[in-house]
DNA sequence: CGACCCCTGCGC
DNA sequence: GCGCAGGGGTCG
């Protein structure tokens, strides 16, 4: 569900957590934790008795960095939401993790899908090793070199991660819709204006997303259960069959890199 | 590389 | 009832 702009909106929304200590950290489901290293001591991996420090992003992985540096790394899948509450809020079918800090605050990680999960690591670095750099900040040489000379499409290579953190299928068909790139060209055939636009167009598409919130198309919710905005910011994703914003030319819609792509056969 | 799998809920 | 959904992993 969420992509970099969702997760950076959970992120905002977890300040309040920031600086409290956790009383009790429950886990309902253990295969939704995860251990890095192992071995795996539940409540420590969970954080119990801990400081929260900071809320770290990388992509759409989020890190809790707790004081004597532990960290818990937090996965939102397709359906994941993290939700600030008070210590007793009944729990709810989906509900997997659940943290009492100080000062009557309180978490839940609810995830029906399963898809998301917790995971614990020793450092930021080694929860964030695999990721390619942040999209907010994606530079068109790192997105060129992310690419190589690949015969694969342009909007497969958006969607892994290695290569750049953070898009995911919105912002995918949204960044080459206003770079005006097809989203089946090779990225062997990308040209190096084509990498400066597609790399711009990420960066603004991304944080026009943030300052409204993020896109709540489903079962997006920010931490304190309010929804995001950015879907009216939707050009082409969601649009399959209706006019061009630009040309009134019909919108297609086809399946690349496994996922629903739409785009103007005109514009891109 | 693409194909297929993981899981639940929703709208048609 | 079916197909689809913002995520990712593992195969061949």
């Amino acid at each position: 569900m969420p992509e970099l702009p969702e997760v950076e909106s959970v992120r905002n929304g977890l300040q309040p957590i920031v600086g409290r200590r956790i009383i009790r950290a429950s886990l309902f489901r253990r295969d939704m934790l995860e251990s890095l290293s192992a071995p795996l001591n539940i409540p420590r991996a969970m954080l119990q008795g801990r400081r929260v420090e900071r809320i770290d992003r990388v992509g759409k992985q989020l890190g809790i960095i707790a004081d004597g540096g532990s960290v818990l790394g937090i996965h939102l899948g397709m359906t994941g939401q993290m939700i600030v509450s008070h210590p007793d809020l009944p729990r709810s079918t989906h509900d997997h993790a659940h943290w009492v800090l100080d000062d009557g605050l309180a978490l839940t990680f609810r995830d029906p899908r399963r898809f998301g999960g917790l995971r614990a690591a020793h450092s930021a670095s080694e929860l964030f090793e695999n990721l390619g750099p942040d999209a907010l900040e994606i530079r068109a040489k790192e997105l060129k070199l992310g690419c190589g000379n690949s015969t694969r499409s342009i909007k497969a290579a958006l969607l892994d991660q290695r290569v750049l953190a953070g898009v995911g299928n919105i912002y995918a068909d949204e960044s080459l819709f206003r770079a005006r790139i097809r989203p089946s060209k090779e990225c062997r055939c990308m040209t190096d204006d084509q990498f400066r636009a597609l790399a711009g167009s990420i960066r603004k598409v991304l944080s026009e997303a943030i300052s409204y919130g993020g896109s709540t198309l489903r079962d997006y919710r920010k931490p304190d259960g309010e929804r995001g905005e950015a879907q009216r910011l939707h050009r082409v994703y969601g649009r399959a069959g209706m006019p061009c914003i630009n040309c009134q030319t019909t919108l297609k819609s086809d399946t690349i890199g496994q996922r629903t792509t739409v785009w103007c056969p005109r514009c891109q």
